[in-house]
DNA sequence: TCCATAGCCATACACCGTATGGCTGACGCT
DNA sequence: AGCGTCAGCCATACGGTGTATGGCTATGGA
């Protein structure tokens, strides 16, 4: 049905988010735009909002897409702290691959508004495992991921040695307060 | 000197700041553009560019000039605790007052790079009292600052309640949370 | 065969930040 | 008094942005 003129098959919601997410991760938040990315595509920039309806609802399609590529550890039935940990690590990881798309959301959690995600699930299993009241869980998973995505950007800021083991010693002490305060619920 | 045509006296940079950071508290981040400024101004857009070098900077300005405004509390001799709880909610009142300012600080930390500012004296040296060691002070406050910022976020998204006790109950928890987990070092 | 429509594109509009260069009038200096 | 300097402001223009509007084309079903 008239493909494009410089493209051999149609455009796909999986091929414009992908392409997006590069450029995002490629050059920031402002490294996207509808132009750029239709130029990377090969197409006109218009042919995009055939299959997207605004630029805003094509950053909440790649945020949710991007969600279900975090990989969540499984529950067995270790420790909360040690659950907590390694779902933090997971996430830290994801934001660290992507992280003006993740910083971009904290600024706009509009875009994530969905809390059935996998991922809230699982955080929310884990908190209610370390005794933190049903009323709370929302709020306490919020600040968590304000949390974790702030010690990213404190990674990113300040001059960090190349030393791998250093930054995982930095994640431990930042995951250490965590779950020092969320011990003050069960007690 | 060859005065605005259309205004009496000269632009000051109290006044482009001011009025900037009235339009970003009105209309978010995105509601601040140069041209807007200028016209609030009664002025070119260029005549801007005689007292700031680019939006970047006028930014940084903004920033500038706002954190002085915070109400620090004294260095009476109370507990390190009760001195984060009251430092924390200075912050937390300042950043309610201009969320967008510091949703955008959040992610653009390096507007304000100037550790000398008197907010992160106090912090540092409340940080101190509570047995944060030298070399982790900088990362500390880092994740404090994101952790105070996300708390705010989190307040937004929820559709809190007008009851303001039970706001300041919910700070009360995230606050207990913080000095829970900094315990962790002195222990 | 015919036509509805999916997919794409050209044009245009209003906005943005800012480079460039020119105007005006107040000041210091001789 | 005459003159040069320069602070302060402005007009124009360039390249970028998101997207409204409307038209093209080729394919599928009837």
């Amino acid at each position: 049905m008239a493909v494009s003129a410089r493209r051999g098959a149609p455009l796909t919601l999986e091929e414009i988010s992908s392409v997006a997410l590069r450029l995002i991760d490629e050059g920031g938040m402002e490294g996207l735009s509808m132009r750029k990315l239709a130029a990377e595509l090969n197409v006109n920039p218009m042919s995009l909002y055939h299959h997207v309806a605004s630029k805003e609802a094509l950053i909440g399609l790649i945020c949710a897409t991007a969600a279900h590529h975090v990989q969540l550890p499984p529950d067995d039935g270790s420790p909360w702290q040690e659950q907590l940990r390694e779902l933090a690590l997971a996430y830290y990881r994801h934001v660290r691959a992507h992280q003006s798309l993740w910083t971009y959301l904290q600024n706009h959690p509009e875009a994530v508004a969905d809390r059935q995600m996998s991922i809230w699930q699982a955080l929310y299993r884990i908190l209610r495992l370390a005794g933190v009241p049903e009323s709370e869980l929302r709020r306490t998973s919020d600040v968590l991921h304000a949390f974790v995505t702030g010690f990213v950007v404190a990674e990113t800021r300040g001059h960090l040695p190349d030393d791998p083991d250093e930054i995982s010693r930095d994640f431990d002490t930042a995951i250490r307060l965590i779950i020092h305060g969320l011990a003050g619920f069960s007690s």
